[in-house]
DNA sequence: TTGTAAGCGTTATCAT
DNA sequence: ATGATAACGCTTACAA
């Protein structure tokens, strides 16, 4: 008969409301769902019922009868990325703003684990947010394919059933190469990021077109973390170049702390410059030359076109955030040309 | 009559899979709880209809009629301090190996946001993990009334219902006074963090102790985010002292930031510290003096706890994380010592 | 406008 | 060891 009392020790229902009130349970589901068409009498004697009762509606209950939870979940590649944190910051904000309720998940870079954990919080939520993710465009069809909205940010897509939120960094990133080549660089360095990661292929391919323009470009296979930049160091140095491009900011704030720590100053023996603008970066020494995208707007435009997903709007919206360099103390002319 | 259909047009339910595998629902609800008692025949038989259909539990019914949701609620005050998101992002691990999903919310430093945000995760949350709560004690009697295990990080409290996890604050910040005191500092200034704060009160409590023992204390209000040490340099300046301790490594970064703008050198014109250590203090330029405390072991004795209550444990356990200074770069003896 | 009642997909009690 | 079935607390056709 009876299950246990999954709730907290005598909760009140809404039959205990209905039955105060002398209404029926569809009046106060009605009342509380916001619905028009209950009269106003009958909507006051609900409230004055469900206020002396403390009564609170139940949302596994309502979930499971209405099938929408009100979550959505966020998948990011690593939590501990600035960018990614903003990122959730934000939609936090906007999603609480609308009554919902944000699961976070964390695939520490591995797709496998994308996949497991995408499909876990799609179990739950009514709509995922994934961020870069890694995976193959068949896992992420899989993840579409449970039926549910998903809105993929920082990677585009041709799948026509995911909408898209991207920055720009194609553009930014050569207004960038090009700030270096105009202060006289002729020899770069590319601090690699994550293989899979969509970013880093757009990054990679905006500079790598200043090959066709005569700038030598090497390049440096690292990561998207503070230590991957650390530890590259020693090649980097190698490679003879005058300026380095990493593909985020976390990685070139590593690479300048291990130059600093040989004894090179920056920008003076090396040039470097990042990319994201987080908030650290401005307060480094010397601050960083990075890119900036407004992570607000694209957070805002994320859960925006999340919401029109989960009230039924269609798919495939594409977003394009603009992006720009910011220039700061980390870059300028190599010493050849000052002393040339 | 029928309700809409909540599940993703069609998806087999545990009815399906007991038809099909000639059983009762009871025997498949059993075989997926793993309990004891089925028959290997029966168990296999059900494994074979549900890997057949593709069956997977429906989390939302379970928790309906178990009372369980496998869910915790996380609650921190800024999802932008690295140490939050470092003990978010431990937790999601440990919290995931043992099937829980997490549901984060930012309260903004607000307690008023704090309770509606607690009690909210509570509504869907097996138990809830408060960070550093800002809140009145009754407030947070408030949320341990509503009957889940609340376990609280960051913040001492005599509340026997509420399990604890601090880090020893007192101990390690005053090896961090004494050692300024060695260098030869006579005149040090605080950076006082948000007055809410648990942690604030203890480092301060720590530091001004050593007024008795005829150190000269500043103070300048400030906050815990990098924006907020910058903002105070001019201050901090006016003071006269020739070294700052930090409520935390962000505001220790902003008022570096800020002096190394005003063309001072750290640490020869001022020695700094922060609290925390987060991962970027190692790679400042110079590196931060900092208190170190293992965030990984934090968060995992916070898992362990919340583990233990959710199993029907008994609250009130505290357990205290050892925390030791982490002497870097940034600070060394004053000017006046050297040239004195 | 309001009420009735059939689900939603499980779990857990009780009987066998 | 297994099955039948009443909850869990709500939403929403459908009837009135």
């Amino acid at each position: 008969m009876a299950a246990q009392r999954g709730n907290g020790g005598g909760r009140p229902t809404i039959r205990n409301v209905a039955a105060l009130a002398g209404v029926s349970v569809a009046t106060v589901s009605r009342v509380f769902a916001g619905s028009a068409g209950v009269s106003a009498e009958l909507t006051r004697r609900v409230h004055a019922a469900a206020d002396e009762l403390g009564y609170r509606p139940h949302v596994v209950a309502q979930s499971l009868a209405s099938g929408r939870s009100n979550i959505v979940g966020m998948l990011v590649p690593n939590l501990a990325n600035p960018h990614f944190y903003t990122l959730i910051k934000q939609v936090l904000h906007d999603a609480g703003r609308d009554g919902y309720q944000v699961l976070v998940a964390d695939s520490d870079e591995s797709p496998a684990a994308e996949r497991d954990l995408g499909l876990s919080l799609l179990e739950r939520a009514d709509g995922l947010v994934l961020c870069a993710p890694r995976s193959a465009p068949g896992v992420l069809r899989e993840l579409v394919g449970r039926g549910r909205p998903v809105l993929v940010m920082d990677r585009k897509l041709d799948d026509p059933v995911v909408s898209t939120v991207v920055m720009d960094a194609h553009g930014a990133m050569r207004e960038l190469v090009q700030h270096l080549v105009d202060l006289g660089h002729e020899h770069v360095t590319y601090l690699h990021g994550p293989a899979r990661s969509w970013q880093e292929q757009e990054r990679w391919r905006a500079l790598r077109g200043y090959r066709r323009r005569g700038l030598r470009v090497s390049e440096v296979p690292a990561g998207a973390t503070v230590e991957a930049g650390h530890r590259v160091a020693g090649q980097v140095l190698e490679t003879g170049c005058t300026a380095v491009v990493a593909h985020n900011d976390l990685s070139a704030i590593g690479l300048m702390a291990a130059l600093d720590e040989r004894g090179l100053r920056i920008p003076d023996d090396m040039s470097v410059t990042g990319y994201d603008d987080i908030p650290f970066g401005r307060f480094m020494s010397p601050s960083l030359t990075t890119v900036h995208t407004s992570q607000e707007e694209a957070a805002s435009a994320a859960w925006q076109a999340m919401r029109g997903l989960l009230e039924g709007g269609r798919p495939g919206a594409r977003t394009v955030v603009a992006s720009e360099p910011v220039f700061r103390r980390s870059t300028a002319g190599p010493r050849s040309a000052e002393s040339g």
